[in-house]
DNA sequence: ATGAAAGCGCTAACAC
DNA sequence: GTGTTAGCGCTTTCAT
């Protein structure tokens, strides 16, 4: 707005306009003092006319409260996190907290530098997803004392709550899926080694295959962008005894996968299924159906939040992992292997 | 972190265990003044042992600035507001400022209510995403003289310095390419009505067609979700004389609109083309690729920043409407008109 | 039930 | 250059 920069109203203001002392405005404004009617009213009345807004820092320095929260993501453009921020946020509101958000861009030093800017704020609370879960990286020594939940990766650290998706089962589940469809050659395209979420996912993967009597389980680490993911997985694609499907880890990798599919002229589901991982909205506008593993954010952002507060009010319990169940979407990417299509140099025909 | 909450340290402790003064060890901090070198030295040494983290709270109340702006933002899983939002960011951490981000939901009463804790919390600057702009719902009577942008929407308010694209200038060039491509029956999916960016995105189409000689521009209003676009879309598409091409008018509606075409069993751009509007990572994945209107989120973001900067320096200069220009991502769902395709029940042929 | 006064942690004046 | 002091706006004893 222009103009107007009238100085805010003080409490103290209010209190000469309504004739009674600051005391006893702040006693009508929290409501922990009953205050006499006729002096409730005045009070309002002042309140109401110089337009008075509290300030809400110099109440958090005396209570020592802030009622903020501080929630450290990757990158907020991907529906993932975004769809995470966006369940916080409503929770946040619902208890009348305040999200302060930061993103890392995956840069562990950007991350410290984050956190402590969120610690200086003095936030009751953090959630954070670690760009990088090594102990030496990890969040331990910016976060002094402060309620924090770690979501999404890093669930290795020690000494922290963490929230999330039961990555093994997740994968063990889609990987069973593209087994019974017939697949034997399937490539998993992980993002970047080092990740405790992604070696889950790996995990998962593997034992399916393993279990299912396939011996060359063949992961590839495409790395945290939708360009590195693409070629990574394009390499993969234009050998001769190429796989039969493809199953990304993470929403870059879906992309990254489709994106080198189309690129070398093929099809999926026709050359090559695709499972993909994390749900999106276009999923299911743009033909083929994109079959997926979905997260239940709403899921995960009510187990960090049930885990903030819980944290919040208790400071000395011990840590809790809570694991989320994941969904396959079956839907038209994936599809039963036919003999006829492409090359075959393995002995499986 | 579990346990260790030891009080934070505060200034005096630090100065205490140098030996200096409170002030010098703020001296030190800001560096506002120079102090002597070895004092110097033993003031960082009692930060770092007593691991002293300034409160920024404290700071800002004694110095009148917070050093944080308030966004907000109807959705941020939409990957316009999301994008825009990821720019924003990048520009407060590079000049120290922090973000505090709220959603409105598109409704009026929650955006006030986020505003006034924005307000509450003492933020130098807001940057707003309004979700109505009719003058009695603006954000006009909770913002009481911080330095704010309206950015997309809403720039019909008077008083505020505002950023949007160039709305009529876009569906103008959208509808153009259309046109040229043969199309005559082109119906616009807008959102809501009475959102100003939306009001001009529908007059540039309709200047586009009138200067074409189509005299029956066609406009439905299918609302602020994917689904409410879908439907509406899908009514028009069952007519007999169908539209040719469909231009949708911002994200939901893109995909509402892909939505129905394929709920049809329609294909684009073979049965009717579709052109949308914002750009989104997927839009150059799956086939057929999707031609849109793409809002350059780094320029948008960019011209937010400069402003308010400008704003927050010199509160009393007069508003500024800066608007930025759009590009056409002419791809693969938007194509040449042909003469064979469905039931011709107009004059046309 | 209300008023007075102290103090949260920090910084900007002003002394020295 | 460094120490001292006051006070940002609020809440919370402690008197009354």
């Amino acid at each position: 707005m222009v103009g107007g920069a009238n100085k805010a109203a003080t409490i103290r203001e209010v209190a000469a306009l309504a004739g009674v002392a600051p005391g006893t405005v702040s006693n009508v404004l929290t409501g922990k003092k009953l205050v006499a009617e006729p002096l409730r009213k005045a009070v309002l009345d002042a309140i109401a006319q110089l337009d008075y807004r509290p300030n809400h820092l110099a109440s958090s320095l005396r209570f020592g409260r802030t009622k903020s929260i501080g929630i450290v993501v990757p990158d907020m453009t991907n529906p993932f996190f975004s769809g995470l921020v966006r369940e916080l946020e409503l929770k946040a509101a619902k208890s009348g907290f305040q999200i302060l958000l930061m993103s890392s861009y995956e840069e562990a030093a950007e991350e410290r530098e984050r956190i402590r800017a969120l610690v200086s704020r003095q936030v009751d609370g953090l959630i954070i997803s670690p760009s990088r879960d090594s102990i030496e990286t990890s969040p331990h020594s910016a976060i002094s004392g402060i309620p924090t939940v770690l979501v999404d990766r890093a669930f290795a650290v020690e000494g922290f709550d963490t929230v999330s998706a039961d990555n093994e089962q997740a994968t063990l589940m889609g990987a069973r899926h593209l087994i019974e469809l017939g697949h034997k050659r399937i490539t998993f395209l992980a993002t970047a080694p080092g990740l405790a979420n992604m070696e889950e996912r790996v995990s998962g993967y593997r034992k399916a295959m393993q279990d299912a009597g396939v011996s060359d389980a063949n992961v590839v680490y495409g790395g945290l962008s939708i360009e590195s993911c693409r070629s990574a997985i394009e390499q993969e694609l234009r050998r001769a005894g190429r796989p039969t499907a493809v199953f990304a880890s993470a929403y870059v990798a879906t992309l990254g996968a489709a994106k080198a599919i189309r690129a070398l002229d093929l099809a999926f589901p026709q050359d090559v299924s695709l499972l993909g991982f994390d749900d999106s909205d276009w999923m299911t506008v743009l033909r083929p159906y994109v079959s997926t593993i979905e997260q239940p954010l709403d899921e995960l952002g009510h187990a960090c939040w049930e885990l903030l507060q819980r944290r919040m009010k208790k400071m000395d319990v011990p840590p809790v992992h809570r694991r989320i169940a994941c969904t396959l979407r079956a839907r038209e990417s994936t599809r039963r292997i036919r003999r006829k299509s492409g090359p075959r140099s393995r002995s499986e025909v």
